[in-house]
DNA sequence: TATAGGCATACGATAGGCAGGGC
DNA sequence: TCCCTGCCTATCGTATGCCT
């Protein structure tokens, strides 16, 4: 029989009482299909340097017992780290490779590779069957079980470009709440658990005992049947607290396919058998554009509607007494923005897990540089590559890009040019990959004097190789994207498709230079930064030799004035002698420098504002003061006059003298970094935290405290409150104005000839003196 | 349960200078 | 005159979050 499906997961499972290679996937109409591989095998390489092969096998007879018969030795050539090496491949049933992994972890140590990797995953690697593909599938002995159609593999071909299916998703958030801080699954009942499949918001309240509502969801999950089911913090706080709820009753948390059971797998991951099992929460701590990881943020981002008034969690519990309606609501806005926003995101996801082969459930668990590695490891293979493993290694930086000190003031059309990937452009024309290194200048050898190092041309590196099929890829994608429809379906796979190839491409630098990395090289990663530095001052000479005035520089780019003439020189001189390409990135009408580096604000040549580094991006500022700064700068650069800015100035500390902002724009928020008993100093975030700690609230890396700081006498952290608990009587106004809105406002005009004097003047409510008969 | 290094900034901790007072 | 105490200031160290 001939299957013609998407791919969404495989799994170890088993067939006739023997593991086996489960295929996950769906077809057009999304009904499900179970496709069974009872014949892969799962093996790891032991490096010959380290043993025989006759003993090997007598280690393998003596430790394995009747395991042995189930295990196969053959002697295979593979490279390392580009080097051929003669290597033992051991293979066979999933339970004696493991054994004997072990065994031979215990007896040789050394040299054995790949028994890190999962089968699952080297199954999707090896017969390149990658996730969130299309397959056309021969099957025999084809059966029904549930509603899910179940055959054993006779081969499979790939179908190339076809869209997506339409996938059934289910979005589920819960109510957890407890009168003495953080709830806690041992006595604190499940008060409420929403779901929403697309039409009907459905919320299962507290109604005696939670496992009944427990068994609502399990309900609505058969029912439904969703092939994705998609929360926040599902992974690290909803399914651990609802297994955890069961667990009384001695049994598991029933959203599977066939029966299955929710189980955690790696790194706190939860594996929801037969179902895709989304923690969007995952995607918003990667990304920095997300500064405070809310759900509320991720929506605005997709642009969606926002809730009409947010509820924290830890007053939940409060609500839940007091207000229980205007919280269910809110957790209603929250399950429908759950489920938009997965629908906004599911190209990206299943993109991004069909390049780098992770399935779709588990690459937001993946870190960007794991993901990296993953693609990696799996390009790698083809050239006969065996997996690195990873070692421990000592922590060493290097030095890394080059910042100019900006020419502090307002400057008038300044173009920022800047070099395109400039590092994966280094890496490739310069050939640099772990294996590529050298420490000795003979032979074809390129050998950087600076920094002692040298790399070899007469091999090719696996990331170069790798870098340059990423940006070869990329570039086909884009230009068949010119002749398409950008609303068009194709269209927007294509996109998702060129930015998810850039995103790893620039990630190969930064993985290179990490010191998890299978692929980790210390020296690799020092030449690329050696060359980055090395090929902007190079560009930095040539622009003032041709007359640029140059105002600022980062990394991979230059501010200059904007002389269209001399800066194309500029440019074809790059491309000529660098052999590496720069473009005009930007231009800005306005742009103003304060002493500092990293630190600016400009008027682009389109009319809009932008802000980078000042206080104005950051959340360690209130959003009172960020506001300000930036109507202030916003009016300076669009030409206003000093009289004007001191008026809008004044007016900001008006309605702080006068108590009239909403506390919720004091809020100071900083991320807690460490365990509480790790901090060496005092600091307002970390009392405020210890005080939630107090009241039962367990404080973890990477939650956010907001504070507001009230009046009194002493250090800040003795006078910070945590925000649910602000009294605008109490607060302390003065260093609101002060410690807040002053800096953020002097940064900015001191840079245009406004002292800080008089500001501070303005800021104590003297200076023009209107201040007394308002 | 980390992709890299470079950088600004705030505030707490600490040391040193100095004045004033008591013996 | 010596020494202790309290206050002020300069400097250093810690912590955070940004930029490319």
């Amino acid at each position: 029989m001939e299957w013609i499906v998407w791919v969404y997961d495989t799994a170890i499972g088993e067939y006739k009482n023997r593991e086996a290679i489960w295929i996950w996937s769906i077809d057009s109409n999304g009904e499900y299909y179970l496709i069974i591989d009872p014949n892969f095998r799962d093996y790891f390489y032991i490096d010959s340097k380290y043993i025989s092969i006759r003993k090997l096998n007598q280690i393998l007879r003596m430790e394995l017992g009747n395991l042995y018969r189930d295990i196969e030795v053959n002697e295979v050539t593979r490279r390392l780290y580009g080097v051929e090496h003669i290597f033992y491949k051991v293979s066979g049933g999933f339970e004696a490779v493991k054994k004997a992994s072990d065994v031979l972890s215990k007896k040789v140590g050394e040299g054995i590779y790949e028994d890190d990797i999962r089968p699952s995953q080297k199954y999707i690697m090896d017969m390149n069957l990658n996730p969130c593909g299309w397959y056309r599938f021969k099957v025999s002995n084809v059966t029904t079980i549930d509603n899910v159609s179940v055959g054993v593999l006779e081969e499979f071909t790939p179908i190339e470009e076809r869209p997506y299916p339409e996938v059934r998703v289910l979005s589920v958030d819960v109510i957890l709440g407890s009168r003495y801080g953080e709830p806690d699954p041992e006595y604190d009942q499940v008060l409420g658990i929403v779901t929403y499949d697309g039409e009907n918001v459905n919320n299962y309240l507290l109604d005696g005992n939670d496992y009944n509502i427990i068994r609502l969801l399990e309900t609505d999950v058969s029912r439904v049947d969703p092939h994705v089911i998609v929360g926040f913090e599902l992974n690290q706080y909803i399914w651990p607290y609802l297994t955890e709820r069961l667990k009384k009753l001695r049994r598991g948390l029933k959203i599977g396919k066939i029966g299955g059971e929710a189980h955690q797998s790696v790194l706190g991951h939860f594996s929801v058998g037969g179902r895709v099992n989304i923690d969007l929460k995952e995607y918003v701590d990667d990304l920095p554009i997300f500064q405070r990881k809310t759900l509320e943020e991720l929506a605005g981002y997709m642009k969606m509607d926002l809730p009409e008034y947010a509820i924290d969690k830890y007053l939940y519990y409060d609500y839940w007494s007091r207000d229980r309606e205007k919280l269910i609501k809110y957790v209603e806005w929250r399950v429908k923005a759950i489920y938009n926003t997965f629908k906004g995101l599911e190209d990206h996801i299943f993109v991004l897990s069909n390049i780098t082969g992770i399935p779709p459930d588990y690459v937001f668990t993946a870190s960007s540089g794991r993901q990296a590695e993953y693609y990696i490891m799996k390009i790698g293979r083809r050239h006969g590559e065996v997996t690195p493993k990873v070692s421990l290694r000592r922590y060493r930086t290097y030095p890394g890009g080059l910042v100019l000190n900006p020419k502090p003031g307002l400057h008038d059309n300044i173009a920022v040019i800047d070099y395109k990937s400039m590092y994966p452009s280094i890496m490739i024309k310069y050939n640099i990959s772990p294996e590529t290194i050298v420490k000795s200048s003979e032979g074809n050898v390129v050998y950087f004097d600076e920094i002692g190092y040298g790399v070899r041309s007469d091999i090719r590196g696996l990331i170069p190789t790798i870098l340059e099929e990423l940006i070869r890829r990329r570039d086909e994608i884009r230009s068949r994207l010119k002749s398409l429809d950008p609303s068009s379906r194709e269209y927007k796979l294509l996109d998702a498709r060129q930015r998810v190839l850039k995103i790893l491409a620039n990630t190969m630098y930064g993985y290179m230079g990490w010191i998890g990395a299978r692929w980790y090289s210390y020296e690799g990663a020092s030449i690329v930064t050696y060359l980055g530095r090395r090929t902007i001052s190079l560009s930095i000479d040539k622009a003032k030799e041709l007359g640029l005035n140059i105002i600022y520089g980062d990394t991979d780019s230059i501010f200059v004035d904007y002389n269209i003439d001399l800066i194309n020189e500029l440019i074809k001189w790059v491309s000529d002698t660098l052999g590496l390409e720069a473009k005009i990135d930007k231009v800005f009408k306005k742009i103003l420098f304060t002493e500092a580096k990293k630190r600016y604000a400009g008027l682009t040549e389109d009319g809009s504002i932008e802000i980078v580094g000042l206080e104005y991006v950051r959340r360690d500022w209130c959003d009172y003061a960020r506001e300000a700064q930036y109507v202030i700068v916003k009016n300076l650069l669009e030409g206003a006059s000093k009289d004007k800015l001191l008026d809008l100035f004044r007016d900001f500390v008006r309605r702080l003298r006068r108590k009239e902002v909403d506390i919720r724009k004091l809020i100071i928020w900083e991320q807690i970094t460490r365990p509480l008993s790790e901090y060496k100093v005092n600091a307002p975030h970390i009392e405020v935290a210890k005080s939630l700690s107090q009241e039962g609230w367990r404080i973890k890396k990477g939650m956010f405290i907001g504070y507001i700081i009230n009046k009194g006498s002493g250090p800040l952290y003795k006078r910070a409150v945590h925000y649910t608990k602000a009294d605008p009587n109490y607060i302390d106004w003065d260093y609101y104005i002060y410690n807040q809105l002053l800096p953020a406002i002097v940064r900015i005009l001191s840079p245009v000839g406004i002292s800080e004097k008089t500001l501070e003047s303005i800021a104590r409510g003297g200076g023009v003196g209107l201040d007394m008969f308002v």
